[in-house]
DNA sequence: TCTGGGGTCCTTAATCTA
DNA sequence: TCTGTAGATTAAGGACCC
């Protein structure tokens, strides 16, 4: 195989296996061998989060009803999520792969790219930094990983799951095409299950049908950007960038009942505690919304938003609270049992906790507060107040 | 069958504003 | 001041990802 030329980039992918079932294994040997199913408890509503290899083999993946899951595999080990010992564990994954490359971006607890770029020329070709890179994760963790090396994210993540579990794929830019060609468009981005229904109907089924299409048509039937990114994802074309801002956008909380609740007071406090936990995210972070917004669902998966920016940013607990309890109080939908509620913020800014709190005095706030509970009791009306588009939130 | 939680991004329509 | 318009912002819904 030629050399590929100087100038191109590559990149790898890594991705654990069967992640959260993966660390309960190897923390409990006598689970060796068995189908492990790390999700929702059997009996209430949730999904399962993930799934050893055992238990795919019974049907089950991971995003599957937890209750359809117990019926395929009623005799198997279900174990909760524990999220804090599996970030300690991703924490040594991104330092193992940080000694491969010092550019590693995390994209999720168990999953990074690497830039791997000019590595292969002192260390004998990207296979080798492959195996390097899984050894280094299996010394540090104990774990397997796949990995897939390509010239861009796309290609890379791609070969990632190629070959999975403990796969290694390298794919060189002359490969990219003949690579992508036969494999199906749902493992390109943004290919759910919607678009890929709709690219069946139009007789698109493999990543080559999709590149014999034009730009424009792909335009035309699933939007400008849906149609922009299949045309360059079918020839392969993707960012080879590794290391982006990773700059959060928004910060929520949500909750789905075990049943569908009526009492208000059950939802009011679940969206106080809720706010409670995104204002002191918010303010660790350093960061304050200018957006409230709140999600409710409703029976039947009926799911609907409201939402309300305004003029300053916040990130207190009541404020967040009061603006996102008003939305519900208004949102039409006050006299349905709710499934889901949530709460959260957007629009982030960056602010110190300092200056949200010298933006306004004590007595100010105190009569905002009062304000507001009465507006939010008796209507806009009840105190004489007009009403400008934005308000601000202080 | 019956669908979590926490995100991002896109589309569309309505509304402001220069 | 009125009118038309283009572009930005907001709001709501939805698809998708891990």
């Amino acid at each position: 195989m030629a050399e590929e030329p100087l100038s191109s980039h590559m990149i790898m992918h890594v991705d654990m296996d069967a992640f959260f079932a993966a660390v309960e294994k190897h923390d409990n040997p006598d689970l060796e061998g068995r189908p492990v199913i790390v999700g929702a408890r059997p009996g209430s509503r949730g999904v399962v989060a993930a799934c050893s290899y055992e238990a795919r083999r019974f049907g089950l993946h991971s995003a599957m009803p937890i209750s359809t899951a117990y019926k395929l595999c009623p005799h198997e080990v279900y174990i909760r999520p524990r999220m804090k010992r599996y970030a300690h564990v991703s924490r040594r994954v991104m330092a193992a792969l940080a000694m491969v490359s010092p550019h590693v971006e995390p994209t999720s607890i168990d999953e990074a790219f690497v830039d791997v770029t000019g590595l292969d020329r002192h260390s004998g070709g990207l296979e080798e930094t492959g195996r390097r890179t899984k050894d280094a994760v299996f010394k540090e963790t104990g774990l397997t990983c796949s990995v897939g090396i390509g010239p861009n994210r796309l290609i890379a993540k791609i070969a990632s799951d190629f070959e999975k579990p403990d796969g290694l794929t390298v794919v060189r830019p002359g490969a990219v095409l003949d690579f992508l060609a036969p494999l199906s468009v749902s493992v390109l981005r943004g290919v759910g299950k919607k678009l890929g229904q709709q690219l069946e109907g139009a007789g698109i089924r493999t990543v080559l049908d999709l590149r014999k299409r034009t730009e424009p048509e792909l335009a035309r039937r699933f939007g400008a950007a849906a149609g922009k990114k299949l045309f360059a994802q079918a020839r392969g074309i993707a960012s080879d960038l590794v290391g982006g801002t990773g700059t959060r956008k928004s910060i929520s909380k949500e909750t789905t009942f075990n049943e569908d609740v009526r009492d208000r007071d059950v939802v009011r406090e679940t969206m106080r505690s809720q706010a409670t936990a995104v204002g002191s995210i918010a303010r660790r972070e350093g960061t304050a919304g200018r957006t409230v917004n709140v999600k409710i669902r409703l029976a039947g998966f009926e799911t609907h938003t409201r939402s309300r920016t305004f003029e300053k940013a916040t990130n207190l607990d009541g404020e967040i609270f009061r603006q996102g309890w008003t939305l519900y109080q208004k949102s039409g939908f006050t006299n349905r049992p709710v499934r889901l509620i949530g709460i959260g913020i957007s629009n982030l800014e960056k602010k110190s906790q300092l200056e949200l709190f010298s933006e306004k005095s004590d007595k100010e706030r105190r009569l905002a507060e009062a304000k507001d509970r009465i507006v939010a009791r008796f209507g806009k009306n009840a105190v004489g107040l007009r009403s400008p588009r934005r308000d601000p939130l202080t």
